[in-house]
DNA sequence: GGAACGAACGTTCTAGAACCAGAG
DNA sequence: CTCTGGTTCTAGAACGTTCGTTCC
């Protein structure tokens, strides 16, 4: 911690981040025999430029690559000077008066150390980031347009989600409804069967002992119910009827869908 | 007619459209007074401006409201004038030449009716192009957030949609199955009537004239079946039977959704 | 005639962009 | 080589000025 920056005069250790221009222009400023071309103001909170032809021919190239204006007012603003606008006094100031004067908050009179707080403005990567606008609204018709396929896509597939799930309905009803009519029909031929049962009991009341051939086989549904085919007695046939199992496939809940 | 702009002196008349600066600019250049500051160049395809402090202290107010050499570059940038660099040939130049150099491909030497040409470049109605980029490059974000929410939407509806597939094809499995039970069924009360038809026809073959009452109507189901908790003839039931519809319902095709 | 308005041009200050140069 | 800062030329942006048009 020898050096705390606290003097002008002497190198600056501690976060020599202070670009060449920064202390390049500090020093010209600062020195007396450029005085009468560049010049703190009075008050130390700006600096003045004289005769910007004998400035930019006489001093800039002492402290610059170059000896144009233009390029010391463009390091300027890239360091966030700003020019002092003065109000024209009408005829007060003789108009030839060649005075420039350019003012940043951390560029004062005796604060050399303020330098540090100077920040080069950052150039954007020009290519980044221009293309990046030029993208931008380039591509903005693009994207609306991929957004109006996309909408276009979602009212296709709601119009057939709409359709499923009408057949969805449909087929709910039709499986209630099948339902019901096995359920009826179950019911019919358990009584048919409870009948045949009574029909047979009653002939063994009356004393008809001849067995009684089950005539299921005849050749109209032959090749389409196979076991049913042969001759089957009453209590085997009664057995396989009632043996056949109830309708109870497992089925998802109903989908609800928002219209 | 009488004016067709052939004269270098005088009064544009027909398509006076030619701003000051070009006018002024080119009787500046013709100017011979002027030529040790501002010229053609030999070929006269440009201009020369020497000594850019006497030039712009001395000839720029004279021809236009200020002094600054940057407004005057300025200008000529406006109406597409570019400077002409030149290639540093060591020390055969003398480096202190002050010497700067506009070209512009229609204004050249002799041809003033050129000048019609040069057109200043418009600007871009600062408020409308800068709105409008920040419009653009500010809502892309808005935009994407709402494409991400649109997707996230799809992918819900995506998996809707399979679910509802899945149940469709359950319940088409299930109305399949349902129908190929009813049919069995169904086949399965033919027989038993065809069967019963044949007894009877056995019992009357045999002599036995007794009426056989249709015990249909037994107590375990009198309550879900009214209509067949009376007595019915054999000829009636199997009427009855037979007359239940077949099962059609009108369907609509399976949807066919992609996965 | 003249007041109000708008469009194009003019002036000024600042920033963009391309290129260069030197340090790490 | 890459990265940061420097130099140069051009453009952006804000504001002023001029001039023609319109409406009273």
């Amino acid at each position: 911690m020898e050096f705390h920056g606290g003097g002008s005069a002497g190198i600056v250790v501690s976060g020599n981040n202070v670009p060449a221009f920064l202390t390049n222009l500090w020093t010209l400023v600062e020195d007396p025999d450029t005085d009468p071309l560049i010049c703190w103001s009075p008050n130390g909170n700006s600096f003045h430029v004289f005769d910007q032809g004998r400035f930019s021919k006489e001093v800039l190239p002492k402290y610059f690559k170059h000896n144009n204006m233009a390029s010391f007012v463009r390091q300027l603003n890239m360091y966030g000077f700003r020019k002092v606008v003065h109000i024209e006094q009408g005829g007060l100031v003789k108009p030839e008066k060649d005075d420039t004067e350019f003012q940043h908050p951390y560029f004062i009179r005796g604060q050399e150390h303020l330098l540090e707080n100077i920040k080069r403005k950052v150039t954007n990567v020009s290519n980044v980031k221009h293309e990046e606008l030029k993208m931008s609204s380039d591509d903005v018709s693009k994207i609306l347009t991929n957004v109006q396929h996309i909408k276009g896509k979602q009212e296709t597939i709601d119009s057939k989600i709409i359709a499923m799930k009408h057949e969805n309905e449909a087929l709910w009803r039709e499986v209630a409804s099948l339902r019901q009519k096995h359920a009826q029909q179950q019911k019919v031929v358990n009584k048919l069967i409870q009948f045949l049962v009574t029909l047979v009991q009653s002939n063994r009341v009356l004393g008809m002992k001849r067995k009684i051939p089950l005539m299921l086989g005849d050749s109209s549904s032959a090749h389409s119910m196979p076991k049913y085919s042969r001759q089957y007695s009453l209590e085997r046939l009664q057995a396989s009827l009632q043996a056949s199992p109830a309708i109870s496939v497992s089925l998802p809940l109903p989908t609800t869908v928002a219209g």
